[in-house]
DNA sequence: ATACTATATTCGCTTAGGCGAATATAAGCA
DNA sequence: TGCTTATATTCGCCTAAGCGAATATAGTAT
């Protein structure tokens, strides 16, 4: 049997690798070598957590030939938007969050971003 | 080494227990064994998720005589005041909630709620 | 002192879930 | 077809953390 959605939703946030994901697609759409370049996590690693997420109702997954895109999915009740809420709220009290965001500005991937980037 | 506070409270959320517990605490102080009677979790569990609850930073105890009182710490950052706000906002989307809101208005155990129900 | 009540902690067991390493899959191209 | 790249999954290991049962502690009263 599957957890409910508020159990597996606070789980999603309580692990700090999911949170610097999370909050780097407040951002928009990324693709995973994007995450896996500004996080620096092993790829798998990446992968495995996308998909805790998307388990959990949190990111939606787009695939673009080799490319597969992440982004938050619209909040679906107030509890979701409230969370959302929580993340951006979050900055400075996660270490992380900072680095992430600084090497976020020069990341440069996928086809999309490419675009950004050029 | 202890795990930083944002860690510590979205995974103070993530049990059920535990948010059954705080959402009880926003009506105000309450003592161990209304906890217990309202929740009817056993009473060394309830005190093993308070106790998790304060190291979180969530709570703050208060002894009365025999008595043990809780209640929600102000919030100490805006993060804090956010996670706050999300308990406020999950009421619908966590079952057991109903069911101790209506029990949590007839309780009556330690003096202070006893002074109340009288 | 003993006895009683409210709360806290410990123990033993079990499961969830994190990680690294290796492997598998999927998509595009020569 | 085979080769390369991007992503996903599996495996084995280890730690965190939940639970029930039992026990310990703290405070009050007699």
């Amino acid at each position: 049997m599957s957890k409910p959605i508020v159990d597996l939703m606070f789980r999603a946030f309580s692990d700090r690798t999911r949170l610097r994901i999370l909050h780097l697609l407040l951002r928009g759409e990324m693709c995973v070598c994007d995450i896996v370049n500004i996080t620096r996590v092993p790829q798998p690693t990446a992968s495995r957590h996308l998909a805790y997420l998307r388990r959990a109702g949190l990111i939606k997954k787009r695939r673009l030939g080799l490319w597969a895109y992440y982004k938050l999915t619209p909040a679906t009740s107030a509890f979701h938007r409230s969370l959302i809420g929580c993340l951006k709220k979050c900055f400075r009290d996660v270490p992380e969050l900072a680095g992430d965001a600084k090497r976020a500005s020069s990341s440069c991937c996928g086809p999309v971003s490419r675009q950004n980037c050029k």
